[in-house]
DNA sequence: TCTTTTCTTGACACCGTGTAAAGTTGACAT
DNA sequence: ATGTCAACTTTACACGGTGTCAAGAAAAGA
């Protein structure tokens, strides 16, 4: 039903998510968006009733174009658990950067806003289960920490790669993206991983 | 001068950290402290103008009321790098909790309110300070991992021991105290510390 | 008792979110 | 071409929370 409408929301999510992940940081109001995108803030509220319907529908639009699905594949195409978990890193610290402006906001407006933390909870979820998909594959191959537990593998990884860390490190701190990566990936190993016997 | 202005004063601080820590998580507005404390909030306002110096008072209030340095002093006190490594974790570690309802408060405001945010990296300075002079011990003894420069090293320390980290351990993920600081003791020793030799 | 400090009472401004209703514009169908 | 429907505009207001202002009550202290 209307080309005009998809339109306009599409146009609307492209405008969100570029504010978003160029003004980090300071406040993105519905009025910002609204103007930015061209349109009125009411017309902006007919398409997104709320503030957070609007940042899960940018996520899940950011993810649509970012095609995360295919990014995580590469991790679970890896042959041993170390490989898998490494590709697992690099696919979700690579994913960090595209997603952080969205997920500041997201974060932001948890503590108010119940539909935020549901869809904020709901994104972590998907991650948790590629560090314990990345966990297990350690595990078959007898190479995960013996006395650790899968969950509580899973609990220091999903812990390690967390955007509050990236964001301390890389924003706060002044890392390079190189440098968390490849921080995150002997991190990781030294936490999780035994040595080859 | 006038001992009434300063027991209203500390009933005020008092009374924000009970509301902190035990209504954790939902709002604490300022006419939630007023009323419990037994005021107006314009009376309130009289005493911290701002909401932000309410909550920066308060965590000062908490820091000399839990002794926060007599805590890190003992960290001092230990001999080799690697117990005092043990014990700033463990001293730190220990502090979370009390701090834990004021620090989400004050991490809350910090993208809207700059003073919020000024206070909040300066207290994180000075937990930085300790991972430092930590590290720095290790150094001493030999026992950093080549790879790493003391600022590196100062930062993942720093990361590893985050409010945010201990907060998804414990308060997401169900995490005991205990696991969580024996967990932080061995991943801090796995990412930072050079077997014997 | 008289003065000063502390607190109260009762307003009001501002900002951002969200709601409501009446009017405008354009697409498209018959 | 005309009428209908959906998308958008215009204007206005409610609400919650922070912060401000001014006049007066109450209590402390000399």
């Amino acid at each position: 039903m209307s080309r005009k409408k998809l339109e306009t929301r599409e146009r609307i999510l492209r405008t969100a998510w570029k504010l978003l992940e160029s003004g980090s940081g300071s406040q993105v109001r519905m009025s910002d968006i609204a103007e930015a995108a061209g349109i009125t803030r009411q017309a902006l509220y007919l398409h997104f009733p709320k503030r957070a319907d609007l940042l899960v529908a940018t996520t899940k639009y950011l993810d649509q174009v970012k095609n995360v699905d295919d990014r995580l594949a590469a991790s679970r195409a890896a042959k041993t658990g170390i490989e898998r978990l490494d590709a697992f890193i690099d696919a979700w610290a690579g994913h960090i950067p595209d997603i952080y402006g969205i997920a500041k906001a997201l974060l932001a407006m948890q503590h108010t806003d119940t539909d935020a933390r549901l869809a904020w909870r709901d994104r972590m979820q998907a991650v948790r289960e590629g560090c314990e998909a990345a966990v297990v594959a350690l595990e078959r191959d007898n190479r995960l920490l013996p006395n650790m537990s899968v969950e509580t593998a899973t609990d220091v990884l999903a812990m390690l790669l967390s955007v509050r860390n990236w964001e301390q490190l890389t924003i706060d701190s002044g890392w390079s993206q190189e440098d968390y990566v490849a921080a995150m990936k002997t991190l990781a190993r030294a936490a999780l991983v035994l040595d080859a016997p």
